[in-house]
RNA sequence: GCCCCGGUGGCGCAGUGGCUAGCGCAACCGAUUUGUAAUCGGUAGGUCGAGGGUUCAAAUCCCUCCCGGGGCUCCA
């Protein structure tokens, strides 16, 4: 058990267990609170998380703000008073007895097997006790820093048949900069939400006309578009094929695909001429449509289909989000159709792929999982076994860090999937790929063996951005909203000073622009200090002020998005530069106030 | 889908039963011509999410629905 005293010596593991015990008293004296405030209440599970804890309670009514800060100021008084936390040891029998007015502490105690020894702690001088896994702090007041955050709905047991409880969010830390610099980053996460930024931007909104669906302005298009061509052109590279496919199917293709038994919650259902039809949630059955519609022979296989089809799923209402959960998406979808003996070159090929394309977005700190055979599945054993151990192998050789998930699986094969955290630390699924046993089957996907014998293919699906909406906004969130040179929509606003100047100003804009580059001339009759804010604002990479002695020397004066201001630089160097900086998709600007 | 909170000009917000519903930004018009984050003045713009109800009177109270937010659940 850590002490306060000796914070500062403390490892970056005691560290972590101390904010733990810290945390965990806190939900203590949440409880405690809550009780005093709520005596009808029920306790249930109080655990910690990362950067706090929380407690689900059930009751009567759902707390109100005003019910929050009452209970803040309840804890308050109860750390200052100070007392110790202490430990008691039961069995489980004599804690059930104790315990029985509340069938949640039942349930729990159920659970642990007969004969266990159970531990209770309390703090308030015994005034307040409840059934715990033990680590805390030694005495109340050692909770330095915490802050009740919010309520929400919580299952118990996070299952939607049981009754919903009240959750009560809060958090804790060992000192009260420790706790401003969370709260700190927390508002820095709300400025970088996307959905925040696409508005101020100019990039996307949304209308209730057509719910979680975007709408793509002019440049948040333009972006789209941009992700696009980059996958685009590491397809010519990796030798994909692209393929274009319908968006609406007869039903009868669902069926056979086993979406229609498997997926339908999920879909959008057309009828026209007393027939069903389905949209596509997925591009998969159309592909194996297209490798159907031939012959193949062993010679041409791996073959890889492209689809940039549009997806549209529907998503159950309360779990939409921004662009990373929507219901009209757009993948960098492709499937391979290979042999059994090519699914390790093929996705060794697929990781590499990935792993330079993340990099050129900043993203060095994918997170992989390798999903394995789920209880319900498709395919004899032998096949999966072989399946997951060259899955495993690939990753242990790809130098990534991963982890294994049993179960997982889909249950057609087992996948790899990659995740990239967004500003508030949420993990969002980007990349996948999974092996895929079931199509072949269901549409009898054959080739032509060296020996004329005919063996079914092996489907993989893959996409290394995801879905494109959703890369978008984890992107947004990781740079702020400030695009890199190539991805920028705008890259560089010209500046007049005066109105003498503006002719001079689309000269120059005529010379960049002859040069791919895409440019502005502000010629408001804003105040140029006005124009600097907005083209900061817009989080543009570039501002070129032009005014008498930039026009006599056939020069701009750059000042970069981070405030730098680099003074008269040649026309002729700037766009050497910019042309440079977006051809080599630099992070950083390679004007910068460090040269010459 | 479930729990709670919310929806007021393009955007951000104020207004909690009582005259023609306000403010800031943006937009538009005019003046200003300025050296690295906001020049000044004026104009226009709103069936207060939708429908129903209560009331002499509803943005404001009640009901239903839609949409959004925080969570939960789900995520082939």
């Amino acid at each position: 058990m850590a002490s306060v005293k000796d914070l500062k010596d403390l490892s970056p593991q005691e560290l972590d267990e101390f904010r733990n015990d810290m945390r965990h008293s806190a939900a203590h004296v949440l409880a405690e609170a809550v009780l005093k405030l709520h005596p009808e209440a029920k306790l249930t599970i109080g655990p910690t998380i990362e950067v706090g804890f929380y407690y689900d309670f059930d009751v009567d009514e759902p707390f109100t703000p005003d019910d929050l800060k009452a209970i803040e100021k309840e804890m308050r008084r109860s750390i200052n008073r100070n007392s110790k936390f202490v430990e008691r040891e039961v069995t489980r029998e004599e804690a059930r007895e104790q315990v029985l007015d509340n069938p949640y502490k039942v349930e729990i105690l159920d659970g642990i097997p007969e004969g266990t020894r159970v531990t209770f702690c309390s703090h308030s001088d015994g005034a307040f006790e409840d059934l715990c896994r033990g680590g805390h702090v030694e005495q109340t007041v050692d909770i330095k820093a915490f802050k009740l955050l919010s309520t929400a709905g919580a299952y118990w047991r996070g299952d939607e048949n049981n009754k919903m409880l009240q959750r009560v969010y809060g958090t804790a830390w060992e000192s009260k900069e420790a706790q401003a610099d969370y709260l700190h980053r927390i508002e820095e996460a709300e400025r970088r939400d996307h959905r925040k930024l696409g508005r101020e931007l100019g990039l996307f909104f949304f209308d209730p006309i057509a719910p979680a669906s975007p709408f793509f302005l002019p440049k948040g298009a333009f972006v789209v578009n941009e992700l696009t061509a980059f996958v685009r052109d590491l397809y010519k590279r990796y030798d994909y094929k692209e393929v274009i496919t319908p968006q609406i199917f007869n039903t009868d293709l669902w069926r056979k695909s086993g979406h229609y038994d498997n997926y339908a919650d999920n879909m959008f259902f057309i009828n026209i001429d007393e027939t069903e039809y389905g949209v596509k949630p997925m591009n998969c059955p159309a592909a194996a449509m297209l490798y159907g519609s031939e012959t193949h022979s062993y010679r041409e296989l791996p073959l890889r289909y492209a689809d940039f089809g549009r997806l549209h799923r529907y998503e159950r209402s309360g779990v939409t989000h921004g662009l990373t959960r929507v219901r009209s998406l757009t993948q960098d979808d492709a499937h391979i159709f290979s042999t059994m003996d090519q699914i390790g070159s093929e996705i060794r090929g697929f990781l590499d792929m990935l792993r330079d394309s993340y990099e050129v977005f900043g993203f060095d700190n994918p997170r992989f999982t390798l999903s394995l055979r789920p209880e319900k599945r498709v395919g004899i054993d032998d096949m999966w076994d072989r399946a997951e151990s060259a899955l495993e192998e690939i990753l242990a050789d790809s130098g990534f860090e991963y982890e294994t998930v049993s179960g997982e699986g889909a249950f057609y094969g087992p996948k790899i999937d990659i995740f990239v955290p967004d500003a508030l630390k949420r993990e969002w699924q980007l990349g996948t790929v999974q092996l895929d046993f079931s199509l072949p089957e269901r549409f009898n996907l054959e080739y032509a063996a060296e020996d004329g014998a005919r063996h079914k293919v092996v489907v993989i699906h893959r996409a290394m951005l995801g879905s494109i909406e959703r890369f978008l906004g984890v992107l947004i969130e990781h740079l702020g909203g400030a695009f890199p040179l190539w991805l920028a929509p705008l890259q560089a606003v010209i500046v007049p000073i005066a109105d003498r100047h503006v002719a001079y100003a689309h000269d120059v804009k005529e010379i960049l622009e002859k040069h791919g580059l895409r440019v502005e001339v502000n010629d408001s009759s804003d105040r140029m200090n006005a124009k600097i804010r907005a083209a900061q604002l817009q989080k543009v990479p570039y501002m070129l002020v032009v005014g008498d002695r930039e026009a006599e020397e056939n020069a701009v004066a750059v000042r970069t998005r981070t405030g730098g201001n680099l003074g008269a630089v040649s026309i002729t160097e700037v766009v050497e530069s910019l042309v440079k900086e977006t051809e080599q998709k630099s992070l950083e600007p390679l004007l910068s106030a460090t040269d010459d």
